[in-house]
DNA sequence: CTCTGTGAAGTCATTCACAGCG
DNA sequence: CGCTGTGAATGACTTCACAGAG
């Protein structure tokens, strides 16, 4: 156990262990090592291993990491034996979606608030749920009513930055943005970003190089691990 | 000009840039030095000349780049010269929330065709558009026909792989991925996942200790600055 | 003997710093 | 001069490899 400044990609992959951890649980699997756990998503054990030494000493050699026991320390070590609150700024498309998203809610985030400054749309409820959209700029007393501590920004890139501003003033401390632009936050307060626009550049990149790839794979077909081609019918 | 391999860091930054660069040019600006660009997003100018300089000498000592000239580069580089077309596969809320999506146009990717696999959905239409949702059994005829080339899944996480197995069988090579699990591709097939799960839980670890604010973030996300508090009303 | 925890080595990415062009 | 392009230096992250616990 160190008191060292943790990376961000360590606590991504804490998140992957933690959803494998759980599957396994359920499975009634009662321990595992970390190189079977590697296997899980191709990466090195040794990875595992330091990954969770930061936070303690988990394992027991010889034999590796009961599952409960792992699960319950992650649990802990990512702040989800706590409850969170959200709101979501933005009821387009993307917010409305997001809102009813089943997502959060296992890990233990609940959507309490969506809010728009559309006339039209305030005071409808989104979707099938029973939130009901609220006006923007009511929202420092309804974040402090409703014990909101996560944001998620839904709104265009060119007012992202203002709503930042905003629910920075009402004091919230975590936010996850959808709009691509990168934004400015003060210090203390996390901005995670997820950059769509990004993603699919990077897709299209992919699709504008001819393939290396197929250069170590010249029988043409080759898949990590045999693919079932029957036909489905579950989505 | 070199020919190495690119890493996905330095594309994705293309992506920032050529962002920047296309307001540059809207607002007229002629020229930008890679300081001038750094700033806009605190990164470091040497970077930047160094991801442009894998892909040639766009710059002009004691000038810097054309900003209009830079910006046809980037977008030829990043293949975004050529039209994509869309499948979605998944008309849930964010299915349905996607194929809304307006930023994909903007990178030249048209959504042209939505699945599911739910009676109730099949056929009817999504949103105020007019696509009209398809049964994910289509999809091999459906890719071809409208020559898709890139796909988006939007389904739950347990039928995730075999709705790629189904994708990549019917040839298609480009994948970006919401469901949150690590999808296992064939050799030549790039999937992108977003995984919103690993965003929010890398929040809440960020919350559940508040002492460490300070630490940097490892790959260059943003640091500090003071922020306009004025109370804003436009959303 | 198996598997963890960890220093040391290796790999990859960013930043520095400066030669050299316009 | 100012600013690019780039080798060299630094820093970050991953993997190796092994001592030592069970």
């Amino acid at each position: 156990m160190k008191s060292e400044k943790i990376s961000e990609l360590t606590t991504n992959r804490l998140s992957v262990y933690l959803r494998c951890l759980n599957l396994l649980a359920a499975a009634g699997v009662k321990t595992i090592s970390s190189q079977a756990l590697a296997d899980q998503f191709n990466l090195n054990s040794a990875q595992i291993r330091k990954d969770l030494a930061y936070f303690g000493e988990f394992g027991v050699r010889g034999v590796g990491y009961f599952v409960e026991s792992l699960r319950e320390h992650i649990t802990k070590i990512l702040g989800l034996d706590a409850q969170h609150r959200v709101g979501i700024i933005g009821a387009g498309n993307l917010g409305q979606a997001l809102a009813n998203y089943n997502g959060f809610a296992a890990s233990n985030f609940n959507v309490v608030a969506v809010f728009d400054n559309d006339r039209e749309k305030i005071g409808r409820s989104v979707g099938e749920s029973d939130l009901i959209i609220q006006d923007v700029r009511k929202i420092a007393r309804v974040v402090r009513d409703e014990n909101i501590d996560v944001a998620v920004i839904a709104v265009p890139a060119r007012v992202a930055q203002r709503v930042l501003n905003q629910i920075m003033s009402a004091g919230i401390k975590a936010v996850l943005n959808f709009a691509p632009v990168r934004l400015h936050a003060r210090l203390g307060v996390k901005v995670k970003t997820v950059d769509l626009t990004i993603s699919l550049e990077s897709l299209s990149y992919f699709l504008a190089r001819p393939q290396i790839t197929c250069v170590t794979n010249p029988r043409g077909i080759l898949p990590y691990e045999e693919i079932a081609q029957r036909e489905e019918r579950e989505l």
